[in-house]
This record gives C-alpha cells, structure tokens and sequence, in this order.
DNA sequence: AAAATACTTGTTAGTGTTTACTAACTTTAT
DNA sequence: ATAAAGTTAGTAAACACTAACAAGTATTTT
C-alpha cells in the first residue's frame, strides 16, 4: 500500500475525473490528458486501468480509517462518538465530492469482481464499528436496547447514504452539512435513552 | 407511455439483462441475441438505447405506483401504511432481483442527463408521499412529532436501501423479507407515539 | 574521473475489440 | 399495393492496451 509520487497523483487525477462525470469518465484518454502525458505512460505507472481504481478505493480507504479510528478511541460517551462521526463523514463528502460518486459506484464496480469485494469489505467492516459502538452506548445506557443494534446502524447508515444520495441528485445544491446536522438531530432523538 | 407488445418484449428483455450482470450488461448486442432477433430490428422499435432505458423506467414506475397509491388510498391507520409499504417494497425486490441493479444505477445513468433525471424524479415523488404519510401518522397522534417528518422518511427510505444494498453485495444469500421485517420491526418502535 | 551500462520514464504509432447505429434489401401481413 | 418488421453487411468512434524506440538519470566498470 505504498505510492510513489507519481501513483498519487494519477489517484487525485482519477479523483477529479470521477468526481467531475462518474466512473464512466474516468478513461485512459482522460486520465492522460490530465496528467498532459501519453496514454501509455500511465501503464509504466499502473498494470492495467483495474489496478488503478483499486489504489483509489484502497488510499481513499486509509484516509477515512484514520480518522474514525481516532475519534473511536478519543475519551468519549457513545453518543458523541457517532456525532463525531456524523460531522466528519459529512464534511469530508462536502469537502471532497468526488466521492460520492465513488460510494455510490458499487453497481458500476460490477464488471470487476476484484473491485466490488474491496468495496463490500470496507462496508461490512464500517457496519461493524457502527455496531460495536452501539452496542457500547447500550451498555453504558446512553442509547435504547429495546432495539438490535444492527438495525440502529443500517438505519444510521442508510439514513446518511440517502441524504448524500439526494443531495448529489439535486444537484449539490443545498448545504449538505446543514442536512447532515439535521439528521443527527432526528437520530440522536430516536437512539438516546 | 403507451407500449406496443414487443416494445413490452424489448423492456422485460432489458430487465433481464441488468438484473443479471448489471446496467453495463445491457447493450444491444446482448438485448438483440436475447430477443432471438438481429441489432437493427431493435431499432424498429425504439429510437436508440437511451429511449429503452428510458422505457423501462418508466414502465417500471407505473407497476409501483399503482401498488403504493393502492396501499396510500386503502382505510388503515398510517403505521399499517407503512408497513404494508415495507412489505410490498421488500416483496417485489425479492421477486425482480433486476430492479435492485436499476435502483442502484443512478450513477450509472451519469451520462445521460435525460434518464438521470427521470430518477431523481421518481426518488422525490416517493420521498413526497412517504413525508405526507408520516404527517398524517403524526397529526393521527399514530407517530411521534418530536422529530420531523422529512427526517423521518429519510430514515425509513435509507434504511430499506441499506438493507437491499448489502443484500446484493453479499451476494443475494441471505432471506431479504426477513430482513426486511427486522427493519420494520425497529423503525416500528422508533417511531410510533 | 571517464566511459559503459542499465534502468526509469517518457514518446509515437498502432492493434484488436466492443460499442451504438445505419444503409439497403427481403419477407410477411394487411 | 403498401407498410411493418425483419435480414445482412458494414461504419465510425471509443475503448484498453502494446510494441518499439528515445531521452535522461543512476549505477557500475574500467
């Protein structure tokens, strides 16, 4: 999971593009003429275009890891925890748009099975430390256990996913933060004991 | 919106084909061979590939629709609505495992402009109608109004979609009624007065 | 220190495949 | 006789990718 110099950039350039027009965008052609070089000069830097977008999804990974992990660990109630996590997540997507259209690839991932597996794992491994913190709050009785905590995180999850999802469709045009700010309060009502 | 039998033909054939390998699967190679018949006859049946897509969403539309305003206009208290929605929702999805490709396409429909609008439009009808179901729930005294409603509907819509996007990327294993239920079950308790 | 060598990173030009789509003709049904 | 619905054969454009070569930089040998 180490880049070179040049590997780093062609990720931000693959960003760009994916971020600019959809996955459908990002083509060897553009993607060259983004870094104002040659199509081939892309293979002495990658195998091949799948190699490419899985650094992308594995770097982007790394970034967004580190930042949970801190929070998780930070001295904290549950509750705030998720909050945090709640800013961070929305920030980052207001700050980066590019990746939404990443997050909401999976479907477009589907040619490459290598692709939808990494993007199934980092899912399923978010799930779980939503989870894990959940039942954490439950136990500390900051949060209601008369409910799993599983279904308190798909509906975390799917409820931030949705926000995101309309907010792109209407054409990032609304304060995604505010929207963020106002889910966690309807939330934060419905979990907290 | 009135379709001839075989442009009926062209859209279940196009169904078919996203639902198996997804929306990159649907070319007119692939419809031609599944419709036992050459390329060109397609297009004596539908302008372009934009059109078929087009088509098949709106097609598609109508059988919801129907359903849900079915459900909407029938005399039950608002919680039941929802249920009976859940229900349908999860049903069908289990039945036509082809409109969880579509569903999640959005990004796909990327470079058509035309089709992805299509799509925004029929996620903020349905968001509409659910926001007004929950507003009669809570005016009924059925839902608790603490929390507003758009929040609300956010969560109930994020959350089935969750559940049906790690249904799919977990391969399809799994009972997704039954999950489907669970979901019920929690939002059920979340929200009810 | 100078020369020879090898490696890295770029170039131009091109390949084969897939894509949506069309022109021109033929069959079938009304 | 006409129109609808099919056929074969082919096109242009986009796609990921490769072969062969060139320039610059490090490394090794003399």
């Amino acid at each position: 999971m180490d880049f070179t110099t040049r590997q780093v950039e062609i990720i931000e350039a693959s960003k760009y593009l994916i971020g600019k027009k959809g996955i459908q965008n990002l083509t060897i052609k553009n993607l060259a003429k983004k870094m104002s070089f040659s199509e081939p000069a892309l293979y002495r830097h990658f195998k091949d275009k799948t190699e490419i977008l899985k650094a992308l999804l594995l770097f982007h990974r790394e970034i967004i890891k580190s930042e949970i992990i801190k929070i998780l660990d930070s001295d904290q109630p549950s509750l705030t925890k998720i909050q945090e996590i709640f800013k961070f997540k929305f920030n980052h997507i207001e700050k980066n748009p590019a990746f939404v259209m990443i997050i909401f690839s999976e479907t477009s991932f589907q040619y490459s099975s290598v692709l939808s597996s990494i993007v199934s794992k980092i899912m399923a491994q978010r799930s779980k430390r939503i989870i894990n913190l959940l039942r954490e709050g439950q136990n500390n009785n900051e949060i209601r256990n008369d409910v799993e905590a599983e279904q308190l995180a798909t509906i975390i999850m799917g409820g931030i996913r949705k926000t995101i999802l309309s907010w792109k469709l209407e054409g990032f045009k609304s304060d995604l933060n505010l929207e963020g700010e106002k889910l966690w309060i309807t939330i934060q009502k419905l979990i907290k004991k």
